[in-house]
DNA sequence: ATTACCTTAAGCTTGCTCAA
DNA sequence: TTGAGCAAGCTTAAGGTAAT
């Protein structure tokens, strides 16, 4: 394939309007003979004569006809283009956001977050891929439009900006024996417990904490997402540890109950985070700024007062 | 013959590539 | 990073073509 060089679009684009090498040269801000040339180049590339003498005027052959609202309409749109902040019209955007996030997130505010989205970009869809520990790269190759969660290993490039603190509840089914008195930590560990594979570490905060006054979780299944360890709670009598905000978002349909931990894991800080190389495109920016929106509402952020039902089972 | 416009030729400038 | 070599594209000058 013969390399396009688009400054001819731009010549051609002036022959055509003008029908004169030399009125497009003046528009071109070029002399006659290179204007010239550059209808010599042209005719090359095209293997069409485009402006053929009549008497002392040009006119168009019918491949110039041809040519002409295409070749106007792709300058413009050119034009456009490279206007400061792309002069790309996000309404009329199509556009797929690839974000990582933990597996909850997606099934919980998936829906929220595209129709934000879809308020600025309303061609736009939406698709979570789940985390993982063994690619910190996604980001820096454009695999990923954007990281959500605990971001511990992006790159040193990475931008973050901080969404919410995230603290780790307790939930167990309904009317669970463990919810019938004060969840203490000897009485926590003697239940059966399901537990998150962690991104990147070995043991989830509560065990670790538990470790230190001598107690430790039976854990008898070990699934891949918080919103897996809910489903196991609401389907048997195990306990589970999984983020505030998913857990709120789905214990009351899962017929489950939140408690308060016995152990006081520290709060962690979700973030997102973004490769430079998308810092000022306007619709990575309009991802952003739903998702830091979406994260300030009731529904995404953390919980406030709220008192969940059982004993010793309240939120503060 | 004059005028208007296009083409050709020669030389200069600019920017890219590549090696040191 | 820098400098040499090279190609592309520009300008100026001169010539060609067609209408008046």
């Amino acid at each position: 394939m013969n390399s396009l060089d688009l400054n001819l679009l731009a010549a051609l684009d002036a022959l055509l309007t003008t029908g004169s090498v030399a009125a497009a040269a003046q528009r071109m801000h070029l002399s006659a003979p290179a204007m010239s040339h550059k209808l010599a180049r042209i005719r090359e590339a095209l293997d069409d004569p485009i402006l053929v003498r009549a008497g002392q005027k040009l006119i168009p052959t019918p491949r110039a006809e041809e040519m002409r609202a295409p070749v106007r309409r792709l300058i413009s749109e050119a034009f456009v283009l490279m206007q400061p902040g792309g002069g790309l019209d996000l309404t009329r955007m199509q556009r797929e956001f690839i974000v990582r996030a933990p597996e909850g997130m997606g099934i919980v505010y998936g829906a929220a977050l595209l129709a934000e989205i879809q308020r600025e970009i309303p061609l736009a869809t939406l698709r979570f891929i789940p985390e993982s520990d063994s690619d910190s790269m996604a980001l820096r190759e454009g695999r990923i439009d954007l990281d959500v969660g605990i971001v511990r290993d992006a790159g040193p490039e990475v931008k973050t900006a901080p969404l919410y603190e995230q603290r780790i509840v307790g939930v167990a089914k309904a009317g669970h024996r463990l919810l019938a008195a004060r969840v203490t930590p000897k009485r926590f560990s003697a239940e059966q417990h399901v537990s998150i594979a962690q991104r990147g570490r070995n043991k989830e905060a509560v065990d670790v904490l538990l470790a230190d006054i001598g107690c430790a979780r039976r854990i008898v299944l070990t699934v891949p997402s918080a919103y897996g360890a809910l489903m196991a709670a609401a389907r048997s009598s195990l306990i589970a540890c999984v983020p505030e905000p998913l857990a709120r978002t789905v214990a009351s349909g899962l017929g489950l109950e939140i408690f308060k931990l016995p152990v006081a894991i520290p709060v962690e800080q979700v973030v997102q985070a973004w490769h430079p190389r998308v810092d000022a495109e306007p619709a990575s920016q309009c991802l952003r700024r739903c998702v830091a929106s979406l994260s300030r509402s009731a529904t995404f952020g953390p919980l406030g007062q709220r008192v969940v039902a059982g004993h010793n089972a309240l939120l503060s």
